[in-house]
DNA sequence: GCTAATTTGTGAAGAATTTCACAAACCGCG
DNA sequence: CGCGGTTTGTGAAATTCTTCACAAATTAGC
């Protein structure tokens, strides 16, 4: 298949929410313009980043909703449960560790993990906080798709290096850094203080 | 000034992260080559970056570390004190509130909102919960410049006009949606969904 | 069943971003 | 002070992403 764009993929996430936001309305078909519309796109937009994938739209008529949710989903791959653990007991861990958004899309949070020897073991929301060193032993018995960052800087490459060592292929980043891994492990990196920064950029330089 | 790409300003922080990082170490100069090498991208994109605003660097020396954060810290506006507020006092909010990246970087949480009467008044990390409806009044005796959005989505565009009326013109936005705004605000929105979608996406559609 | 009104799917054009490649500038050393 | 070794700054080329624009397909009305 051709390479995707990752604006792409962000861009089928949304049409993905706006679909069911629709389809809770009970909304049977919805056209690429009111599509883009409620997404801040064009229709053109749309249709393009839908043709990677098919042709999913009836001419004249528009997207069915509930089959064009159905296929953005499976184009996703949202269809299986991943099974995410986190790894860093902080403050931005536990926020994450029951957040509603994870687990309506499929996302299930099987365990947290920690170097710190003081946390190992101590309760953490309902988990119980496991020991990084034995990381690698859980995984063969239960797999794991995903890991989250979510430690200091300091020592995110080094936990990274330890997560992909363990055979895990994705990581969804909180660290404040650029990380490096092998070229089959895909990485997202969520930077709240980046964010804030292109603010304080959009501020000063205003027209 | 001419337009700068979104990206490039993710750039720049990114680049100015690094820069303290040499600095800590002592390093006086650097070269686009090696603060490239840290934040994985390339030489010719680090000097293409820097040249929009100016010439930095010696040629066949490097940039000096502390002018060049010097200059990152003054085009990204850092130079200043933001004043920042949270509206919506649920977990993403608390924990926010007392993240030490945004201290560090300037932003200075100053009030807590909720539109919820039963939170209203109540604890919230070092923080009394403000009620949405004072938001303009405050605003008046002490202004804001960026407003975090820890709501839930169905509500997030309405607290968000409310935001912008009471004339607050940076969101950061963590509710997964796409928002609405005038074209003198600007939005960031942090939706950690779509990422996790996107890692969904590359695991799925591998080769 | 014909016509007018929609809306898709997609090549081609256009815009934006990244990479290339090299002259010009600078340092250090003898 | 001149030479060899670096590294910047930047037009031009290459690539990537978005928008345009229109034929083809479909529906609805009559």
């Amino acid at each position: 298949m051709k390479r995707i764009a990752e604006s792409t993929v962000r861009r089928l996430s949304l049409y993905l929410r706006y679909l069911e936001e629709f389809e809770g309305r009970g909304l049977a078909t919805i056209s690429s313009d009111e599509l883009a519309a409620r997404g801040g796109t064009t229709s053109a937009q749309v249709r393009k980043d839908l043709s990677f994938f098919g042709s999913f739209g009836k001419r004249g008529l528009g997207y069915s909703v509930p089959e064009l949710s159905g296929r953005l989903r499976e184009i996703l791959g949202l269809g299986k449960e991943w099974r995410v653990i986190i790894v860093g007991a902080g403050k931005i861990g536990g926020a994450l560790a029951h957040y509603r958004g994870f687990r309506q899309r499929g996302f299930l949070v099987t365990a947290v993990y920690d170097a710190d020897a003081a946390k190992v073991g101590s309760r953490f929301e309902s988990f119980t906080v496991r020991d990084m060193a034995r990381l690698q032993e859980d995984i063969r018995r239960e797999p794991v798709d995903i890991a989250v960052i979510s430690v200091p800087a300091e020592v995110a490459q080094r936990v990274v290096d330890d997560v992909v060592r363990a055979g895990i292929r994705a990581i969804l980043n909180f660290a404040p850094v650029q990380l490096h891994v092998p070229d089959d492990v895909s990485v997202k990196t969520v930077n709240m203080a980046m964010e804030l920064e292109g603010l304080s950029f959009a501020l000063t330089n205003r027209d």
